[in-house]
DNA sequence: TATTGTTATACTCTATAACTATA
DNA sequence: TATAGTTATAGAGTATAACAATA
């Protein structure tokens, strides 16, 4: 495997103690994952990140925007623009809490919803698709230390 | 560990399946790594892609400056300017090669090597600092997989 | 004609701070 | 005074296409 098919077409780069950091390979990991993911969805229309705010609205219909965005990593700034953009599309009903006015709590549109559901599979495929080079056991091992690492799956059933 | 600490101060947020999905996980996992990578320098007035790209011109000097960015998944364009700006700080040489005038060839100046070498364990530190909420055991796991997914390790001694 | 790198443009994501309206 | 969200602005990264020089 080190002489094989190394030599294709392109000099070889040596890379050093960077080949073990974490920050290097998760920015070249996350590229390749989302390269795959978008391969896979020609005719999507949505940004990975719209989706996932859709998705988590729906499995948690009024809870408040700030809340979504500080678990998803989203800036308030940020925030407030792509809700904006999914209102104005039709997937998102803001409601004004009468105890907190200062709040927006956030649901899916029924046409929302039905976006999700349609996109669903797809979606998730990421799973089958995405795992390249990886065999299903490593690709599970793999999951489970980033749920770990980011501490995602802290409070769930796991 | 379910009903312990997730009640601080924040509602509880359901995220369903994507909390398995590869590209949100890493996603997440690489904001983390770079907050922790950048909390370790604040006096480092270097991106994270600027000090990869000296530090593999510093390993591989010579290689052409769109090897080097096909390596480190970096567009062309921003390659481009990427190298001017280390030009102009005096960091990266350029030399046009007889044989093909049509490529740069890149090196690190004797301050871009100073440079270099004066940030490395800073920079490799990331290894120490980044890993929160990981055995030493599972980081090594993780850095091991993710050399596999990205194909980073591929041709490489390990 | 094809390739290497450059320029120019635009769009997304991010970062920041100032602002409003509520509390 | 603090908090939730908004607005405005700037920067970094990326994508794209048109381009020049060279092969």
């Amino acid at each position: 495997m080190r002489d094989a098919a190394e030599t294709i077409d392109e000099e070889r780069v040596e890379l050093g103690e960077i080949a073990h950091s974490l920050g290097f390979l998760l920015r070249l990991a996350q590229l390749k994952a989302f390269d795959s993911f978008y391969k896979t969805l020609l005719d999507f229309d949505f940004k990975l990140g719209e989706y996932t705010v859709l998705w988590v609205i729906g499995l948690n219909p009024g809870l408040r925007q700030g809340t979504i965005a500080r678990k998803l990593n989203i800036k308030p700034a940020h925030m407030t623009k792509l809700v904006q953009r999914m209102v104005a599309a039709g997937y998102i009903a803001r409601e004004i809490p009468a105890d907190d006015r200062r709040s927006v709590h956030l649901a899916l549109t029924d046409e929302g919803a039905a976006l999700v559901a349609k996109n669903r599979d797809a979606f998730l495929n990421q799973h089958l698709t995405e795992r390249d080079g990886l065999s299903e056991k490593e690709a599970t091992q793999l999951i489970v230390l980033l749920n770990k690492y980011t501490g995602v799956g802290g409070g769930e059933k796991e």
